[in-house]
This record gives structure tokens, sequence and C-alpha cells, in this order.
DNA sequence: TTCAAATATGCCTTGACACGTATATACGTG
DNA sequence: CACGTATATACGTGTCAAGGCATATTTGAA
């Protein structure tokens, strides 16, 4: 529990998220859909609401829940500190690549070779 | 194991993982500036390895480990389908709360102006 | 009020996993 | 070759969480 992390390291609380993004949902449908147990819906429920993924309101005899934003955020903060290492730049990887070279007999694949400094502390090449 | 979700759960991996965004790093390396122990340290180098966060190459006799990107892309995507509640967002958390107060026409995005509506004020979050 | 539907909770069992201690393996050096 | 350093693995143990089953709770309706 606790974490974020820890949440959504459980695949049928990701399978509730995902649900959920479509529209609010009671507690049955997700049960339908997701063909789990009644308890264990609610279970996971609770352990979504108590982490903040989701609120519930009343509807009749029904709850329905909802996503909220907060840990997502979170989550995405976190995994933040590493999107240098993918999605613009690809400097993480000639750096590997020219470290590679120096070991072994160079294959020449990219002629754009950068300069095999060995950059410690913050590689800030960003 | 197996899913990145699982794998991130731990916090001790969490802590390497941000680790090795500033450089590759030795398994004693990160032991020491993690303050855990060294059959721990590799046995979480172990799992990450396996799921593709890290990989390794060797050096005399250190193991030097770095960041690879495949499963953060993996994260990354599957929190994408959330990001649409919060970073572009609230049309979402509009569209509820236009919904719960149809008195209202209200366009001002106040926050607050929550109605105590027809469900007996019980907030419900126990 | 009594019943039924929808949801929540409690107890129990089981399995996964993180850790520590001890040991094995790989490598460089004298 | 023997030894020390660096890292990996084996085994035993404790903890914790997920699921099933039974039951409690809430609300609407007859």
């Amino acid at each position: 529990m606790e974490t974020a992390f820890e949440i959504i390291a459980e695949p049928n609380r990701r399978a509730i998220l995902s649900l959920l993004t479509s529209n609010e949902q009671s507690v049955g449908e997700i049960e339908r859909q997701l063909r789990m147990s009644q308890p264990a819906v609610s279970k996971h429920l609770r352990v979504l609401r108590d982490a903040g993924f989701v609120e519930s309101t009343v509807d009749a005899q029904r709850r329905l829940y909802r996503l909220k934003s907060g840990p997502f955020q979170e989550l995405d903060a976190w995994l933040a500190q590493f999107r240098r290492f993918w999605s613009v730049h690809i400097d993480a990887l000639e750096r590997h690549l020219d470290r590679m070279d120096q070991s072994q007999p160079a294959k020449g694949k990219t002629p754009g070779k950068r300069k095999p400094d060995r950059n410690n502390g913050k590689g800030e090449t960003k």
C-alpha cells in the first residue's frame, strides 16, 4: 500500500483504473467487465481511494467511482527524471556506443561520433 | 517480478534507478551510497536487468550498470492514457462538475462551487 | 417493517518477495 | 599459485498482501 507505485503494481488495479478512463463506473459494472469477485473489486477500490487514485459518490445503493489526478501526476513526476534517456535525446545511447567502440573493433555504424569524454557528475548534455 | 510496474514498486529499486540517472555505477558504489547490503544490491540489479531497466558491462572485477530506456517507455505509455485527466485536462473535471450542478450554468471554473446536492451531505470518504 | 439489491468488511489461507548470513565464482596482483 | 577484492547465488525466515467465503451495512421498494 502506501506509495502510488505499489498501488499500480497490482494488475487488477491497473485494469480498474483503465476501465475508469472511459467513464465513472459502479462496483457491479467493474465486477462484470473484469470478471472478478465483488469483494475483490471493493477491496481494490478501497485501496485506490485511500491512495487518492479514485473518488466515489453515492447513487442510491450504488457507489460510482471515478478517477482523480493526484497520484498520476506523482507518477509522472518520478518518471520525468528518466525522460532524457529516451524522448528527445539519444545521447545516452550514443555515449554507450562510444564506449563500445573503445573496447571492440569499431563497426562504424553511425559516423556522427561524439567525444568520448568521461563526463562525470551530471551529464547535462541536454 | 514480470511487469515493469512490479519492479518499480520496490523503494530500493527506485533509488537505484534514480542513482543511475547521474552516471553508470558499480555495485559497490551503489551499496555505499544507498547503505544497503551488497547481496541486496546485487539481487535488485538482477531483477532490474532481467526486466530490461538496466544493462551491465564488465570492468575488471566490477560490473558497471547503466539505465536502459525500454521499460520506462512502457510505463510512460501506460500513464499516457490518464494524461487527459490532468495535463490538458480539467475538462473532464469540468464536465463532471457541470453534471453535478445542472442548476448552475457557471462557466468560471471557480473551485469550491461544489453544491451539497441530494446525497444527504454524507461525505462517504470514511 | 420486511425483503432484496448493492457494496463493504472481517477472517483465514496461501504465495510471493525482500532481507540477512553464508558461500561460490570471477578477476587482478604479488 | 595463493590471496584479496568485487560481485553473484543459495538457503532459511519473516512479513505482507491478494483472494475466497461469510457476513455486516446501507438504501430502495413493497
